[in-house]
DNA sequence: TCGCAGTTGTTGACATGACAGGAAGGTGAT
DNA sequence: ATCACCTTCCTGTCATGTCAACAACTGCGA
């Protein structure tokens, strides 16, 4: 569409097409590829793998069940859903909140503690071979520098 | 999950760390907002604009299916609900294949070609808004590169 | 010409996630 | 204590995308 007659549209140039589209490029083959190690290596989603991971960073692997949707940037509706699949599987379990009666408490189950401890180094040998390892430590900090430029400047959807 | 203690496993270093959940954050919150924005202004999804942008490439607006499906990388079932859905939405149409019994071509409809040549100047202003201008230049290349090596060194899905 | 393996596209069943609405519990002013 | 309002979580419904199965057709070798 970059041939359209409009005079007033500040089109993309060739190198700025170029970025967006290998950054584009990047994200679809290289989460597709995450993904299909995940599930054959483990069983489990990225989303299962952030939801248990999550689960093991405190004491007890237990979690309100909104401080986890805050701290997965997920909504409570795609917790509740989420969580509700897992449970059926077994890999997490619901209990009621001590202090706040409408509150949920997350649980990782005996199988799901399991199941993450077998899981992370396969995903992590993933990431550091279709990610880490092909890039330099200088351009490790480059893309970090990048992400957070564009994302720093996005309308916070934070609280 | 870093705290394991296995010995075998290499897990992520700090820089490391920082530099893959940051980009997690840019696909994640950039994504968002870029379609956000799309379907505020033109009540498109990406799918849909990255379909209609891709037949407006050849004179005649026409493709045979799976060549557009390739174009799109995505899977011909994929192609075929997508489409099925743009077209009860009027915009595109499918046709019969001249030369193969089997094959769909399909069209853009006259309000598929409005509806992408109102919808490009806001959805480029967006990616412009949100990515390319809060980049330099030098970091659009550095980005090109990154991504490239990456995905220049996962297992070709390509045919 | 026949027959059959391969191609092309569609469909149905299912998983995922967004959004709206609602139930249940908490909180604060009066 | 009451009542209005907010918070927290769950559920139904819908859109999207994946996979497997299938139908229709092609093209090639016998």
């Amino acid at each position: 569409m970059s041939d359209s007659g409009d005079p007033g549209v500040r089109w993309l140039s060739p190198d700025e097409q170029r970025a967006w589209q290998d950054y584009r490029q990047l994200k679809r083959l290289l989460d597709a590829q995450l993904a299909r190690d995940l599930v054959r290596d483990t069983g489990l989603s990225e989303a299962d793998y952030d939801a248990l991971s999550t689960l093991t960073e405190v004491d007890g692997q237990r979690w309100r069940a909104s401080e986890l949707a805050a701290r997965l940037e997920w909504s409570t509706s795609r917790l509740a859903h989420h969580i509700g699949r897992m449970e059926r599987r077994g890999l997490v379990a619901r209990e009621n909140c001590d202090t706040d009666g409408r509150g949920a408490m997350i649980t990782l189950t005996e199988e799901g503690l399991q199941t993450i401890r077998r899981a992370a180094p396969a995903h992590v040998a993933s990431v550091r071979h279709h990610f880490v390892d092909r890039l330099t430590p200088e351009q490790l900090e480059q893309l970090s520098d990048i992400a957070r430029s564009v994302v720093d400047h996005l309308p916070t959807p934070r609280t």
